[in-house]
This record gives C-alpha cells, structure tokens and sequence, in this order.
DNA sequence: AAAACTACCTGAGTGC
DNA sequence: TGCACTCAGGTAGTTT
C-alpha cells in the first residue's frame, strides 16, 4: 500500500502521539508478518521512544530504557498502516501489534497482507541489512541527474524498473513511478540507458515534486490507506495517470493505457509519453 | 552485474 | 449465493 508519502505522512501523524512516551503494555496479537516479530518486542514495556525517523519506506523508532537500547524497525508493506486509538475503540481483524502508551492511548499495526515487519536492531540501523545498501532519499540533493544518469548508463531495463529499484532511489512505487513518468514525458518501456541526460533531469525534478506535493496533501488514499486517526489523504484526486485506464490524459486527451511490467500495471499516454 | 521470476498473504471486485 | 478468477501503495531471495 504505502509508498514514500504515506509512510512519510504515517511518521508526522504518529510522531507526536509517539515520541517520548514509554510502552506500558505490548500486545504481540500476530506475530507471523513478513519475519515473525522478535520475541524481544514484548519485552520492551517499561522503555521509552526518544525518536522517530524514516529511511526509504521503513519507520525507525529509537527506543531507549532499563534493559534494551536499540530501533524498532517498522515497514508497512502492501497493505500496513499504523493508527493511534483510545482502549475503547474495539480492535480490528489484523491489528497484530499494540503498543499502550503511557498517554493512555495505543500505537495500533494492522496489515491485513502481512507482507509488513517489526524487527529490532540495536546499533546504527544503517547498518542493519535491509537498509544498508539502500540508495539516495529521492528528496535529498544526494539524489540528482548525475546519480540516476550513472546509473542508467549500464542499464537496458526499462525505466520504470529502474527508478522502483530501491538501490537506484529509495520510496518509488508504483503509483509515483507513473505519475512521475508521465509529467517527465517519458515512457515507462523505455530502456534507461537511452534517454538523454536533460530529459532525465526532468524526471528527477518531476519525481522530487510529485513525492513532495503527495506529502503536503497527507498521501494518496487508494484503496485502505488511512491516516493515523482514520482519515484519507487527498492526493488521489491529483493522480495524472494511475489507475486512470482509458480515461483521457490530463494533458493531451488521449485515452490513458496499461501495460503490465515486471508484474505491475504501469499507466500511461501513449502520445505525451515517448 | 543485471535481469527475470518466485514467494509471501488477505480481501475486494467481476463474471458465470 | 457461490465459486473461480484477477488484481492490489512491496521487496527479499533465487535463478538465469
């Protein structure tokens, strides 16, 4: 579900609730996610969150206490997200973790899918092996035409492959690798390694922009993404292409297309996109 | 090294 | 109503 403006929007919604409150009591409800979850999770009652950040689509909470110092690693997955009730809200099929805060509310993870984690690590998580060879955050200046051009070069893969490659640039998925691709005017078959440097400065711009705008509009609610209180985000109304099959090209008129690449459906124009 | 493909899992929607 | 089927915001791991 969640690509790099929802999980972004999923830490600014859960941060406040979060960030220096200690578990009072740690329901591991399902641990059977993408790896079980570390029996150690349960163990952390009594330990305090000192921080809150992301790298790429995993949530990293710094947490800190008598016995246990280290990150509980979270990823959401296809279908994740994280919401912060009150006890009395009953729970919901596939909440499989809650964490009672010492506010009195509760960090709930549901995922119906399963294809989510929570691990712990202690030490730099950037070491950890799910994060450490990961590539540049899309929205730091680490990422930019020199980068991705370096990379196309050795690449024959279709484009769209390449920047949903997590070793190129972290947080692009599905959805945002269309709509980036669309507004760069490139199409999503073409092989990297044969666009020109100036166009793919264009769609390092246009990935940058389209990630950011998504943020500021509190995601892209599809299907089930809701924020940590239950709300949608807003930036569905502005998809240029996703999932708008034969519906007409927000720039041109012509009927959008799909294709299926590597497994996934890409939409496109097939006249702006070449 | 890069590309292609498999696997993990539940639920919603469609067509018969 | 029920069944069979397809599809869905991801990505590690294996094979070619």
């Amino acid at each position: 579900m969640p690509e790099l403006p929802e999980v972004e929007t999923t830490r600014l919604g859960i941060s406040p609730h979060l960030v220096g409150q200690d578990f009072r009591r740690i329901d591991l409800r399902d641990t059977r996610l993408r790896w079980p979850i570390p029996d150690l999770v349960a163990d952390l009652t009594g330990h305090s969150v000192t921080a809150l950040s992301r790298r790429a689509k995993y949530l990293l909470a710094e947490v800190s206490g008598p016995v246990h110092q280290g990150t509980l690693i979270l990823h959401l997955g296809m279908s994740g997200s994280l919401r912060i009730a009150t006890p009395d809200i009953p729970l919901r099929k596939h909440d499989h973790a809650i964490f009672a805060l010492g506010s009195g509310v509760e960090m709930r993870f549901h995922d119906p899918r399963r294809f989510g984690c929570i691990l712990w690590h202690e030490g730099d998580p950037a070491d950890h092996k799910l994060i450490r060879d990961l590539g540049p955050e899309p929205l730091e200046d680490d990422f930019d035409t020199d980068v991705l051009a370096a990379t196309c070069a050795s690449r024959s893969a279709p484009i769209k492959q390449v920047i949903m490659d997590g070793r190129v640039v972290v947080g692009v998925g599905n959805i945002y690798a269309c709509e980036a691709l669309h507004t760069s005017g490139i199409h999503p078959a073409r092989a990297a390694s044969r666009i020109s440097k100036k166009r793919l400065t264009v769609l390092v711009n246009e990935i940058k922009k389209v990630l950011q705008r998504s943020i500021t509009q509190g995601g892209t609610t599809l299907r089930d993404f809701l924020h940590e209180d239950g709300s949608s985000g807003y930036f569905k109304q502005q998809l240029t292409v996703y999932d708008r099959e034969n519906k007409p090209c927000r720039k041109c008129g012509t009927q959008i297309k799909r294709m299926v690449q590597a497994q996934r459906s890409t939409f496109y124009c097939p006249k702006c996109q070449r």
